[in-house]
DNA sequence: TCTATAATTCGAAACATGTCGAACTATAGT
DNA sequence: ACTATAGTTCGACATGTTTCGAATTATAGA
């Protein structure tokens, strides 16, 4: 069930470690834009922009979070257009989870 | 049922983000040392010693690894006679669980 | 009180991270 | 082809992090 070394869930924890990341990927898993209605059960899709909005960060900035997000396995990324979209990989986050609640029992 | 800002949990996050300091995190999560039997469903107690064996890093480093789990409110810590046991603070671990899990209800 | 063990603090060196602006690439529309 | 919009890459700089060894503090036992 721990499907992950020790350093590659250093590397997620890391990739969440600072609150520009975090905040960028804290938008993606919740299921709906600020203000509009909740269609679905799934993780939402964001382009960049999108996603960078309010947070007073130079794009060149930006792109860099979401791709140190992306190096940890934590989000997707894919061309759509003129947007590049991004989403959260489901698996991860319930990896994660599973770190810290299957924790008192010895491997 | 959210009782940490985003800066706070980065600062948690942080703390993981290293393998020495997740390693260490890792040993206090699971209830048994390595070869002795499961007594209790409760996070273990080990002393800052007995935490770093095998790990191969200096005193000094222990040391400065332990004060920032401490630091970020992962840990909690105690003098004992000539050593220092340590314990996860066990609603930390819950919060931490509760990010992963309750992210796709909007706040 | 002296010694041994356990752990912390301090200062320094090497390395990693966060941030920006400028220059670049990709795409869509005119 | 030209232009505007969306993102990325690059180089530079400031700031943080990791690590160590040496010096220091705390405690227990002889």
């Amino acid at each position: 069930m721990s499907n992950y070394s020790i350093d590659e869930r250093a590397q997620m924890f890391r990739a969440l470690s600072n609150p520009h990341r975090l905040g960028l990927f804290h938008r993606l898993t919740t299921c709906c834009a600020p203000g509009t209605e909740c269609s679905t059960a799934e993780a939402s899709q964001f382009c960049v922009g999108e996603l960078g909005e309010g947070m007073d960060i130079a794009p060149s900035t930006l792109s860099h979070h979401l791709k140190e997000l992306h190096r940890a396995g934590l989000i997707e990324m894919q061309r759509r257009g003129k947007n590049v979209v991004c989403w959260v990989v489901p698996d991860t986050l319930n990896e994660l989870a599973v770190f810290f609640t299957s924790g008192f029992t010895p491997e």
